[in-house]
DNA sequence: GTTGTTTGACCTACA
DNA sequence: CTGTAGGTCAAACAA
């Protein structure tokens, strides 16, 4: 599964084209899902064109990190009943093709077990919100579905949290939730944010007030920001629900851009999946790095070429960016 | 009886 | 201080 279910979880709609399809995920607790408003120049792909998909696919590798990009019939909900289209086709859209319509109705087949424990209609705009919760027992991920209220049209997807354990393996069983799935603590995602998760001390807290591992999100800013973060998450539990409050708002305002400068765990897991954040899903690796000299300097390297087209990037009307030239070159 | 969803109420942050 | 909005809780209900 990966980016595909999840773009799958994509509902086009005539009355709102999408134009672009944006994931950005925080490999460490979050991931977004977002649905931008048209850009008007591309090629207006009929009425509710995905032109193109912004990827940074980390969560979704923590969502699935045992299995193989394809799809994988057991991590297909009932969602199916539904015309599903095949994530393949996405590269293939062209002018005159519409982006297959999808009503989305269940959550995100992201191969985890989610609960809805709220909704809400949000002001701002004509949609509502809801509000799940990872099933597994001390699982503390969140995400937030936003639809249009009346088309049900998926709008935006938030991610919050991350998995402590491996998703379940049949979905469709899963019965006896909690279960299934010895789920490691700290699977391979664990490895890449030890220092990380060592100071979540949600054990000691209030179990509807801890923190829900919001430590990682400060990784979205800089490293000073995150310590800065930890430092003042000992000063007690109000604190860090402030900080938590604050983070949501964060939330909102990562960019692409923003993903590029975290980590190099998050593309690392990307490339293993054959997705990388500039919307190629083609078996293309993309090796993001920091420099150590400068941290403010990240050194990209390509493996493998594109066999298609460059999706379309939102608000951006110049030639390709400069990774992606370099990436020709190859 | 168990599990998940719905929905109104409540809490908190923010302008 | 007050109103608004977002997030969560929890009782009621459904499957």
């Amino acid at each position: 599964m990966s980016h595909q279910d999840v773009v799958e979880t994509v509902a086009a709609h005539d009355e709102c084209p999408i134009s672009s399809v944006d994931l950005t995920a925080d490999s460490v607790s979050q991931s977004i899902l977002s649905v931008s408003r048209p850009v008007p120049s591309q090629q207006s792909l009929g009425d509710c064109p995905i032109s193109f998909v912004d990827l940074i696919p980390a969560s979704v590798v923590q969502a699935m990190p045992s299995v193989s990009p394809q799809k994988s019939p057991e991590l297909v909900p009932e969602v199916n009943s539904l015309s599903k289209p095949e994530m393949g086709e996405q590269k293939t859209l062209g002018p005159d093709m519409k982006a297959t319509q999808v009503v989305f109705k269940a959550p995100t087949p992201d191969g985890y077990n989610w609960r809805k424990y709220g909704q809400k209609q949000v002001k701002s705009s004509e949609s509502n919100r809801s509000y799940y919760r990872c099933t597994y027992i001390s699982c503390h991920a969140k995400k937030k579905v936003e639809r249009c209220d009346h088309s049900s049209r998926l709008v935006e997807i938030i991610y919050k949290g991350r998995h402590n354990h491996d998703p379940p393996r049949k979905v469709r069983s899963f019965k006896g939730r909690k279960l299934i799935s010895s789920a490691e603590s700290g699977g391979a995602t664990a490895t890449l944010d030890r220092s990380v998760q060592k100071p979540v001390k949600s054990d000691s807290f209030k179990l509807k007030k801890e923190t829900r591992n919001v430590m990682p999100k400060q990784q979205l800013h800089n490293l000073n920001e995150n310590v800065k973060f930890k430092a003042k998450e000992a000063l007690g539990h109000e604190t860090i629900e402030k900080q938590r409050k604050r983070e949501r708002n964060v939330v909102f305002s990562i960019t692409p851009i923003k993903t590029v400068k975290e980590p190099k765990v998050v593309v690392q897991a990307a490339g293993d999946l054959g997705i990388s954040s500039d919307g190629y899903r083609s078996p293309v690796r993309k090796h993001v790095e920091r420099a150590s000299e400068d941290a403010s300097t990240i050194i990209i390297t390509y493996e493998g070429k594109h066999d298609h087209d460059m999706p379309v990037p939102k608000k951006r009307h110049g030639p390709p960016s400069i990774t992606l030239a370099a990436h020709k070159q190859n």
